[in-house]
DNA sequence: CGGACTTTCTCCAACAACCGAACTAAGTTT
DNA sequence: AAACTTAGTTCGGTTGTTGGAGAAAGTCCG
């Protein structure tokens, strides 16, 4: 009987020991202050204090990280601060959105240095709007940064399928004329550096997980907006699954009151056709209340119009339904719902109700059920994630 | 513009790259006979013919692995064949159901060497129940394998909830007397070789997954029987969630009839409470029906019995219900059913229509939807993979 | 003030896992 | 017999890491 055998370690997640020691990582440390040094960076990564020099060396070298004096002493010899160079690097977000597009520069932490909504027609073609914005992007850029700033990538989030590895749109409900567009090759065509695109939900998803989760190895991330979409993170990393579908629970059955709502896509009793935005627009102005858009309906409920609530409630039960079988399937660490909606705190608090009704004590015990711990800026602050990881990354 | 910008690479999925390349895979190469010597190991694992050299002489070495002879030229020198040394190392597998328990020796393959049935009564409780198995396993062992054989770990599935990194089982629901029982811990006092424990299901993912689908990164393998469970490969390994609970989706709620059944959790409506085997067994014998347990059901099933067919059908739309909502979610490649019901085809082609019908066509348009390729070992199998992950690598 | 710690960081040897090229070995084909 | 083929090893090199020695630059305490 030996003691050795007693012992069954955990499979390792794997990235998990490599977590907080990607470039990417280590920018973000220094940036937020988190680390100051070489030695801060040692402990937090986890990395031996060589290891680390050496990467500080080339991330230095590539102008990814500079050398800034000494610090304070701590009882001994005084650490060589380390500093994220913002103004000579910068990064171009773009989140696209159904009615807006939220356009920012980040810098080389993934920290947001700018950023600004504009109006977007998205039936005006994804030429025309992606040209626009890209105009917008690189004139905040020259705008804000030091006279000595280079763009080193862009990040472009987009309301619809994006299949990631091609950078392509791929049938989207609500953006007529971008079905089969090339995103990449259309913005790469117009500028010399490189570009990721992805889909919102999955920005918002990667912004999220490593400003407030980055210790979590599995979350989703929900986006109750206009359209309701999903972001999964599996063992630290994006989850994009097999046609980079994954998190598009727009489609899914919910139970509904009789005469089932017809979705756009054909089918009836949709997650989208009963708990989005549009939804919840639609369902009021049947009622003959004067709505236009999803803001409009906040501000009922703000106002505390009963129908207007009682459609929340009953979004927030819908949502919860389809999160309770995702949270029992996928067991996630934390949810957290971002978008429009989720400022709505009926629903919010109906997702949680049915959750915690709904799913395996155990899946719920420890789960971080919450709103969005970042703002409207999450979208491009995922797409700084994207751009800085392939900037970064490979060290 | 630069051309390289213009492609962007996928992000290669973590472990895809070494798939095929760890010590269990080449073992499993070589035993079925994929490959016979190290030049055809390199060319299937995709590693480099010296780096092949060195872990076959490593494996050689652990005694993992050996040398038979030279092999029969292809045009030049003659292969020097390897084989699996399938006479002198055993695994041990057990897989615990509702009322029977299969057990099994596996060879280091991963191959069923032997293996049987018998009835268990889970409410014994653990200490009686294993001890038992343990006995039957060590015999098998004894009795099938040459007498130089020497045990190198057991694998133990339980039909319930395990937290795989302790090994303790976490309030299962039909399993009296086995809440919080630390199986790793009980079986290791009773034996010296390393002892590895996780849940049914997911010994069933696995094990289908690297006999049916090793090329596949993301599957969901559903365990239809007595009770509902599933498994989850994500990024080409289990994916066991924060709680280690993943895959359970027994107790997620299903569209019903009116009086929505009530579940033994107490909730009504659950999956487990329309669909399970069990759920199946009570609602004929309500209706007066002859039936004592699932087989009966699925004879009457065979016979053409129409309230039977009638609820088969049912469970199906349910388990495609929820199915349907992970997939939407996960968009894995291949979602397979196994158990007993998957032997229903009603019950398979309901799952089926409604998994097409509310789907995402981006996700389904690829999807595999079958019956599980692997029979009643399919556990064991998982379980021999779990093993021999353990005791194989690290190389 | 000076010696004894502390902390920070670098340098270097070593290691693990891998690869590619050159090479040996042992065939077959023409 | 020469020319090719296939199989496998040896060896040096690459990458990314670690650990330890030790230099650099402090603080603290008697």
């Amino acid at each position: 009987m030996d003691a050795r055998n007693l012992v069954v370690t955990d499979d390792e997640a794997p990235g998990a020991a490599v977590r907080g020691a990607n470039a990417g990582e280590m920018l973000r440390l220094v940036a937020t202050g988190a680390a100051a040094s070489r030695a801060d960076l040692a402990r937090l990564s986890g990395l031996s204090p060589s290891t680390v020099s050496q990467r500080v060396e080339t991330l230095i070298g590539r102008g990814l990280l500079r050398e800034v004096g000494a610090g304070r002493s701590r009882g001994g010899r005084r650490p060589r601060q380390l500093e994220v160079p913002v103004d000579t690097v910068v990064i171009g977000a773009v989140d696209l959105g159904a009615r807006h597009a939220r356009i920012g520069t980040l810098d080389l932490a993934g920290r947001v240095v700018e950023s600004r909504s504009l109006e977007v027609r998205i039936e005006d073609g994804p030429e025309s709007v992606l040209g626009t914005l890209l105009t917008e992007v690189t004139g905040l850029m020259r705008g804000a940064s030091g006279p000595g700033a280079v763009l080193r990538g862009i990040g472009v989030g987009i309301p619809g399928p994006v299949q990631h590895s091609t950078g392509r749109i791929v049938s989207p409900s609500r953006m007529p004329g971008w079905n089969g567009f090339d995103v990449v090759g259309f913005l790469a065509g117009r500028t010399d550096v490189p570009v990721v695109v992805d889909n919102d939900a999955n920005l918002m998803a990667l912004g999220e997980h490593r400003w407030q989760h980055p210790e979590l190895d599995h979350a989703v991330y929900v986006k109750a907006g206009t359209g309701i979409g999903a972001g999964v993170i599996s063992g630290g990393r994006l989850h994009r699954g097999g046609q980079g579908s994954a998190g598009d629970i727009s489609h899914c059955r919910v139970f509904t009151a009789d005469p089932a709502p017809l979705c756009s896509c054909g089918n009836t009793g949709c997650l989208e056709a009963v708990a989005s935005g549009a939804a919840l627009v639609g369902a009021l102005r049947e009622r003959g209340l004067p709505v236009q858009s999803l803001p409009d309906v906040m501000r009922l409920i703000d106002d505390g119009d009963r129908h207007a609530t009682a459609l929340a409630r009953t979004a927030g039960r819908s949502i919860g339904e389809i999160l309770a079988v995702v949270v029992n399937f996928f067991n996630p660490q934390a949810v957290a719902i971002g978008g429009l909606l989720a400022d709505c705190e009926p629903l919010l608090a109906s997702v949680r109700s049915v959750l915690y009704e709904r799913c395996l004590p155990l899946a719920t015990q420890t789960l971080l059920i919450e709103r969005l711990g970042t703002g409207a800026d999450v979208g491009i602050l995922g797409a700084g994630q994207l751009v800085i990881d392939r900037v970064a990354d490979p060290l």
